[in-house]
DNA sequence: GAGTAGATCCTCT
DNA sequence: GAGGATCTACTCA
């Protein structure tokens, strides 16, 4: 098992980081509690073109502006005053892609997450969508800005791949706001997986 | 089982 | 002052 380098997030596809990302191990390890988990759903945003994102047009405030930091730093934050939601930032400098987590097929602790959560049992929605997957690895807009390369927040490739053929794409969930731009299939994520939020199939 | 309202608070205009 | 990259629970059928 290997921590992802900072050359995998400074690529310049966003697309393709993000379903490379798919199938790879998202690793929380602090107050000696370690949890992790399969990435299984992501959503791609692409930056200044993308109205759906923060940083669409440019724009850049003291919330965003670790999007225009260079990749391999998250990026949380607080969405309907309730829920944390994951991101990794990509590219390089002034490019400000990131990458929403939404949903992880647990690995480690899962009973810490259970905990985390107050759920009493391993159900499919333990880190079912980007709110419960925060809640369950215990991220808050607290590591916003924090490195992928530390031992305490990192994503490890441990050999795992998905094929091609699991992978599905669609478009993106409750961005229905940004227009046109609401319909690119900028997300990915495993076919029939049960941790994949939206309609259970 | 499906559809909808309410929660709840920070950020930007 | 409004609204948001969401989730849950409750209603109704």
């Amino acid at each position: 098992m290997k921590k992802l380098s900072v050359g995998f997030y400074r690529r310049d596809n966003v697309l393709q980081i993000a379903r490379d990302l798919l199938g790879k191990l998202l690793v929380t390890r602090w107050n000696g509690q370690t949890t992790s988990g399969r990435i299984v759903e992501v959503e791609a945003y692409e930056g200044v073109l993308d109205k759906a994102s923060h940083a669409f047009g440019g724009r850049k405030t003291n919330r965003n502006e670790i999007m225009y930091a260079n990749g391999g730093l998250t990026y949380v934050y607080l969405c309907y005053g309730i829920h944390h939601l994951f991101n990794v930032v990509t590219h390089t400098k002034k490019t400000p892609h990131a990458i929403l987590i939404r949903a992880l097929e647990p690995v480690k602790g899962v009973e810490i997450m259970l905990e985390r959560t107050r759920k009493r049992s391993g159900d499919n929605t333990l880190t079912k969508g980007p709110g419960n997957l925060s809640r369950a690895l215990g991220l808050t807009v607290w590591h916003s800005g924090r490195s992928l390369q530390s031992k305490e927040l990192f994503i490890a490739d441990d050999g795992f791949v998905y094929s091609e053929k699991e992978i599905a794409a669609s478009p993106r969930i409750g961005v229905d706001y940004a227009g046109k731009d609401a319909a690119r299939p900028n997300r990915f994520y495993i076919k029939g997986n049960l941790f994949v939020s939206g309609k259970p199939k």
